[in-house]
DNA sequence: TGTACATCAGTGAACGCGCGTTCACTGATGTAC
DNA sequence: TGTACATCAGTGAACGCGCGTTCACTGATGTAC
């Protein structure tokens, strides 16, 4: 048990935190992960989290927006627009949400959220379609942005309705499966 | 206070104590209503809720089923596909949760919940399916039943993303009119 | 470079509060005769 | 049809529990000289 950790040290300890929520937010929900249980998952005791962030709510805002730039990442690393969507709609990201989409796994308990959440939704969600229309032909053209929005509404919508269907059961693959050749022959090179 | 109401009552008021969790449910999320604030807005004090139901988890299966049949029976009246896909992606809609589709409100949050709630969910959506495949033409072919899945992945996808971002935003409003162009577009006559 | 003191990241007990659920009670309804 | 009694829908106080948050404390780090 020590204590009075360095600044540097604390700096690392508090994006292990910001991680951890991060993905267990995503995984769980808002209101599915307590600040014991994160502080727990991240390796600290719960009284700690004070030092670091003024309240749950704000932890929430920024723990959004760290998913939302982890998946801009991830976004920058695919080839073309067929691996991005591949990746996005395959069973392994189906079954792992606390590392991916964050519109798929929190979008509908976001509407709750108050609104300085929801702003950083919005700013994630608008940089996700900027990305996806880079990766179509005649990126700025508004019709362009269009197909964007569309293919964001059918990624995110998909991604949750197959997590919401019970685990192994034929929808929840028909519903990927479906939703990616959708997305494939309309984005088609 | 009266008490000891006629068995006829208790029917019905059980069935207010339903219909009003099934709007509230999808209103503030499962986690959002108590079972204190429930039967308040029901007109009710809290202890009668376990004359009627076993737990607060079973109430949540069974509003959710009762918020899938009444989506089916405004379904039902939908003219054609255009009048249902205008309906279900309009600011009315939008603003209106806890009285519209369940899998756009519920579908991030069901996927947390006990596989009963979760099988529930999967057959209203089955049954949304069918029900828009059925005003597609040549209703029974398996590319039909996937345009139909395409077409449900965009109108949850859109309503979630479109109530996650601010209120009144451009995007809020972006996201439904170019998600009812597309599906129009693509269900084509 | 060495010493003395202030700082503050992390600990863990404690807080008030709201939650889901239980229960003794009430008194009109439903039933037996 | 009338009377006596059992039933049970709804009430509201009470329960244990977990939550978000606070706080006194610890002791190594950071700083002043």
């Amino acid at each position: 048990m020590q204590m009075r950790i360095s600044r540097e040290q604390a700096q690392r300890n508090r994006l292990r935190v910001l991680d951890t929520a991060s993905e267990q937010f995503r995984a769980r929900g808002f209101d599915g992960v307590g600040v014991g249980d994160l502080m727990k998952a991240a390796g600290f005791t719960h009284g700690g989290f004070y030092n670091h962030f003024p309240s749950k709510e704000a932890l929430a805002a920024e723990a959004l927006d760290h998913a939302w730039k982890e998946m801009a990442e991830k976004r920058a690393r695919a080839r073309d627009l067929e691996q991005l969507l591949s990746g996005y709609l395959s069973r392994t990201a189906r079954d792992a949400p606390g590392k991916n989409c964050p519109a798929a796994a929190l979008g509908g308990e976001v509407s709750r959220q108050p609104d300085g959440v929801r702003a950083i939704f919005a700013d994630g969600l608008e940089e996700m379609i900027g990305s996806i229309a880079a990766l179509l032909p005649d990126p700025d053209s508004p019709a362009t942005r269009a197909r964007a929005i569309d293919l964001v509404n059918r990624m995110a919508g998909a991604l949750m309705l197959s997590r919401a269907v019970p685990d192994n059961s034929p929808l929840a693959e028909e519903i990927l499966q479906t939703a990616l050749k959708s997305a494939l022959s309309d984005a088609g090179t």
